[in-house]
DNA sequence: ACAAAAGTGTTGCACGTACACCCATGA
DNA sequence: TCATGGGTGTACGTGCAACACTTTTGT
């Protein structure tokens, strides 16, 4: 038992155990608290994002990220979990979940008038999970191309694409932000890809996610002087042309020196 | 107006309308939400963060960072700028201020018992804003150099130093860990000194930041090379022997390529 | 045979680090 | 004049971008 746990866990005090005992929620104003995931995948080489069409109100019948309201008995990473399961039908566990940031401006959701709702947004990398299914709330739930949303594509109209719900075209951007410059400086490359993987798969997740094109040689040598970042398993997947070698996770979680992401394009 | 604004900010339907008035807050399990504050500066060449010793239960008696609840109206930012305020008297403005993570583990505070307790961390960085007032809630405020924390110096004893309410700690841990980050890539050692400094002002930053002494020659070309990191004024100041130059924050915000930390140490 | 992708070799350049050295100042 | 800190010069090593080139396979 390290310091820090020896001073933060001890039991309550005398005074304490008065203070709970005479305490009354009802006397102060009324608060919800969700959480909201924004999973990121890549398909057919492009990054897509997950998302539900509200099937109640507020905003019914738009878009909007999984989530949903924290129970009295879980951490919001559970409400998190739970709800992404609850709502699209996932099976698996992202291989990556992360909170983003917590968004509070009052307005942000029509409750507001009623009840303030803070919500926190959590950041989810995982493999191609197949198609989801509609589930509690959900009228439907499909991936997304990040480029199919009109509000991350100037060039498309406003009414191609799916309209989204609350802020959370805001959550989105800052989630896109985070991603692209945790490749940077850590292995989480690796959550977007199966447990085995070609580096050529790898290169395809930078690319996707940095949009921008990648040297196959100069990559592949970085990724491979990495320490800890791949380890090889001797062997060799038949891809369409030249077999390429098959690689596990290693067990670095962060690079350095940093990978360098292009300047914007 | 961009594409953005004009899908967020619609009015509201017929349906939600309906829905919003039928709206009972009272069906939903209670819960509070708080907004906590690490403030950082650098005092007498150590970074130091602001404390207060709470006067009222629960943990009547530690150390916690200053912080309070959501009130309705106000987005939770405002809550941090405004319980700094109350409780430690400061009248200037944080230099900088970001959301940091919100802790939310069941347990972590007493009142959890009757309502969860969800609590957002700011960062904030600013030059030695002198000797803080005890406001509300607080039997008083003072700044603690990191150092002298028992739980972030593992050669003092338990008994040396504040014991830290709640999970302070961890909020403070990662703080720190996030400061010393972002002085890799940003300008925002520049928010821990005055309006105008000197090169050696902002190295004291970094060294006091990371706990690493750094080369001043090759500090001050590397800084003077980064487009946008600070401005000469051509002032000079008697500080101590030679005069150094005096700058001010220039317009950049990101650094690239970045400063790096020296390992560990 | 040829296309496509994996992977190697080589070169130039940019940048960081280390350290010697000079300059300006106040005691 | 001497100690102190600001600032310049320079040499060395490292690592990445660029791109030509070889290897391996399926059709």
């Amino acid at each position: 038992m390290n310091i820090k746990q020896s001073l933060y866990s001890k039991r309550l005090s005398e005074e304490d155990r008065a203070f709970i005992t005479n305490y009354e929620p009802r006397d102060y104003p009324p608060n919800a608290v969700t959480a909201d995931v924004i999973l990121l995948t890549i398909r057919s080489g492009r990054l897509a994002v997950l998302l539900v069409e509200r099937a109640n109100p507020p905003q019914s019948g738009s878009w909007a990220l999984p989530g949903g309201h924290l129970n009295p008995d879980e951490s919001i990473t559970q409400t998190a979990l739970r709800e992404l399961t609850e709502e699209t039908g996932l099976t698996a566990e992202p291989a990556h979940l992360e909170q983003l940031q917590t968004y509070s401006t009052p307005g942000r959701d029509a409750r507001d008038e009623k009840m303030r709702v803070t919500s926190v947004a959590y950041l989810a990398f995982m493999p191609d999970p197949g198609t989801p299914r509609a589930g509690s709330d959900a009228r439907s739930a499909r991936f997304w191309a990040v480029d199919d949303l009109p509000e991350f594509n100037p060039a498309l109209g406003v009414e191609e694409g799916p309209i989204l719900a609350f802020d959370h075209a805001d959550m989105l951007r800052d989630g896109l932000e985070r991603a692209a410059s945790k490749l940077e400086y850590t292995t989480l490359a690796t959550a977007f890809v199966d447990e085995q993987f070609t580096i050529s798969d790898l290169r395809l997740v930078y690319e996707s996610v940095w949009r921008s094109g990648i040297d196959p040689a100069n990559f592949s040598r970085k990724v491979k002087a990495t320490p800890g970042f791949i380890e090889p398993t001797g062997v060799k997947r038949a891809t369409g042309r030249a077999p390429a070698g098959l690689f596990v996770k290693g067990s670095a979680d962060v690079i350095s020196p940093p990978f360098f992401r292009p300047v914007e394009g």
